[in-house]
DNA sequence: AGACTATCTGAACGCACGTTCAATACAATC
DNA sequence: GATTGTATTGAACGTGCGTTCAGATAGTCT
């Protein structure tokens, strides 16, 4: 018995990701074995190398994946307007996003660690990207005299921790809805940054 | 050649958990062998457990000591006084402590899931005594009509994510001083938080 | 000087790891 | 129904893991 019946490169492939997702998110990447993440696609552990040279690349495409799919989403909807109809439309972006994606995000701020110089660069060089989006529109909004922030790069960081921090906390079904999370976090950042 | 001169357990026992400490945060607990421990102790892997009864038993114990001492450093420092006031110590304790501590705080937000049930339990316990804290400064300040904060819980889980988001980009003899980093943060959660 | 005890070594235990690869089973094509 | 190519197995490789423990050494006490 080799080859299950009905199995193809075009949907293990994407199998093998999801469970390698997970299953890092969870456990944290060193603490997960290729045979677990085998074993969770229903497969045997040397399949998995059809899809990935190593595991350490697994780690690093499903970083890049996310972190490409984070700036490009945004990139979608941003849509110009002042620097407060802008991050306003960035607070609710952010959180939004990141809700719908509770796993890779933990793995973007754990598992960064575990990757090799240069995968790290690339990774925290599209983090950069997204830091700078923001910063933009903080810096816009204080040269037209909207927010008063002296310190445009850290106070990017400090919005987005904050924004981030969602995730650790944030149970579907509990009281608080999407909606109104945002609504919390948004008043929470407009008045942090206005003049 | 056993013992090497001069050691002593009152010696050995700090360095196995200052090391365990700067590995766990820099490598992730599952990452780290005993061996790697002992070998920058100076000491073979079988005297780690002099020390310890298990690896797990070792990160507990880091995790432990450092939320009861950021616990008690509070409540060594709260002196009463207005909500306000309160506040603005809380913030800048808070910075200043953790920035103290780069590898604790990182090890506490990464490797919790690295527990068993029980000793996830006790951490969880303990943080959460942490944000009490804090939710009832602002809990306070929202009942004397100082702060506007409708949610204080989630107000406090806001606030601690952005504070301790400090220790991912501050850098010794950077171009912020610690003070400086305290009171751009204070005037960031002041104003977030007034009525 | 000799006994005692705390501290540590060094080897060993069984097990699981990431990765490779020849053999094999299935799906698609003719 | 035979042929071909792709997806997968299953076993094996060497390595390192957490942990245990008998024995050796160094400091302390009498």
């Amino acid at each position: 018995m080799a080859r299950k019946t009905g199995s193809h490169s075009e949907i293990t492939g994407p199998r093998v990701r999801a469970a390698a997702l997970r299953l890092f998110a969870r456990h944290g990447f060193a603490a997960v074995s290729m045979r677990q993440i085998a074993a969770e696609v229903g497969v045997q552990a040397g399949a998995l190398y059809l899809y990935t040279p190593d595991k350490e690349t697994l780690l690093f495409e499903l970083l890049h994946e996310h972190m490409v799919d984070l700036i490009s989403a945004w990139d979608a909807i941003e849509a110009g307007g002042g620097p407060e109809e802008r991050l306003e439309r960035f607070v609710r972006f952010h959180i939004r996003h990141n809700l719908a994606r509770l796993d890779a995000v933990f793995l973007s701020y754990m598992e960064l660690r575990s990757l090799g110089p240069g995968n790290f660069r690339t990774i925290e060089g599209l983090r950069r990207d997204y830091e700078n989006r923001l910063e933009a529109i903080l810096q816009e909004g204080t040269a037209l005299g909207v927010f008063s922030v002296p310190e445009g790069r850290i106070t990017a960081f400090a919005l987005i921790a904050m924004l981030t921090g969602v995730t650790t906390w944030f149970r579907e079904g509990g009281r608080l809805s999407r909606d109104r999370v945002g609504d919390l976090y948004w008043a929470m950042v407009r008045r942090a940054v206005s003049a």
